[in-house]
DNA sequence: GGGTAAAATGACCAGACGGTCATTTTATTG
DNA sequence: CAATAAAATGACCGTCTGGTCATTTTACCC
């Protein structure tokens, strides 16, 4: 079927296996505005001048190799998650392949933290990166809907619900990253998860502290969390 | 009480006055790399030189920036969390507090995600930006314990509880920041805060999906997530 | 008002870096 | 093996920018 693989195309796939991992190791320990083209070309064995025959620049070349990072992270947590039968698996496995993920490849975490601030940076449209960070939550996102609509959990926007996911595992990564001890990832995704399916349970029987949680001391105002 | 001003410390002051509020507009709009001196300067409506009769550098420069927007808003987040009462109240206050001050100076929004960035990317240990991180967690945390000595929540590792209510924030922060839509913080604020505290109570009776709220189907695969 | 010290200025410099292209090296073909 | 095309190279260029410092302006004091 596949006709010719066309030694072009082979040469090519060859120098982006090369150059795209020389490229997230640069990037990602300088950051783009750092990193040098000519770091890269000799992290690659390369000349400066070869690169530029497979990139017209140097943002051509870290979008390329942004996007090849965030492409294998998301299939390889979308094929992990795809076996889970039960939302609070579902969570565990997207925190635990993602931590894993990132275990491996440290710099390009670095990496990919410096393009989401980038992106809150520039604070617009336009770049597809919104689009890939945004296509990373909508498998969470159906996994909760569809627990809503069993009703396994409470009735929660299930938007809201995967982003804060997102946003606590991001942040557990990101402290892990800066080597702040804790040698285990399970415990603490265990405590992550846990917290979420905590705050995600339907309200058990009936008398717990469900729709009116506050300690004590609440005059009324009720509709606080109206939507 | 307070001797003498001396002239010199009042120039100083004004000139920061005038100096860091231009800082943090150039470097929340361009982040660290991009902004120029000349662009501070001109910002200022000073000679480039001047700045360095005050900073010695660049470096110093932001970093007098980013200290005095964290110092600024801590002290913000600390007054309103002191006033209450109920841990709910309190995370909803941190929520709101911060919401509150980053719309209201989203530069220095920019400003302080490009620096989270960096610390990550460096990886390392050395800068008292990591402290000002930490610090801004430890009201929490004290919070949280609390809740926890008084048995107004289950037993949780505060720390890590607080840390989580740092990540959502900053993740709807940063996701208000880059226009998604939403005029109204406090409804989002209130899904977090419920969220949360549903996540940290107690058991309720007894029969709760406690310690093993695994949905169904589970054949043993417990030691999964062994790393 | 004039003289001196402090402060401010902005032209200037040196180094760095993205990108180019004439030249060299390698592969292909007859 | 020669001829030719394709690929790779790295010296080179223009630009940009952090930082300096000789000069000018302002503030102060007698």
């Amino acid at each position: 079927m596949r006709p010719l693989p066309s030694k072009e195309a082979v040469l090519t796939a060859y120098r982006q296996s090369v150059f795209l991992p020389a490229a997230i190791r640069v990037f990602g320990e300088c950051g783009f505005e750092r990193a040098t083209m000519d770091r890269i070309a000799r992290e690659a064995e390369v000349a400066k001048g070869t690169i530029y025959l497979y990139y017209k620049s140097k943002q051509a070349m870290y979008d390329a190799a942004l996007r090849s990072g965030i492409l294998e992270l998301d299939e390889r947590t979308r094929l992990r998650m795809d076996e889970m039968a039960s939302l609070r698996d579902v969570i565990v496995s997207f925190i635990a392949t993602r931590a894993e993920y990132f275990a491996e490849h440290p710099d390009f975490f670095r990496m990919y933290v410096g393009a989401v601030a980038a992106q809150i940076m520039k604070a617009g449209r336009g770049t597809d990166v919104q689009s890939m960070l945004e296509h990373q939550t909508r498998r969470l996102e159906q996994a909760v809907a569809r627990a809503v609509a069993r009703r396994v959990i409470r009735r929660v926007d299930s938007a809201a619900t995967a982003l804060a996911i997102f946003d606590l595992t991001r942040g557990l990564l990101a402290r892990r990253l800066t080597a702040h001890g804790h040698p285990d990832v399970t415990e603490e995704a265990g405590f992550l998860a846990d917290l979420i399916w905590r705050g995600l349970n339907r309200p058990a029987t009936a008398g717990d502290a469900g729709p009116r949680p506050r300690g004590r001391k609440g005059p009324a105002h009720r509709n606080k969390g109206k939507k």
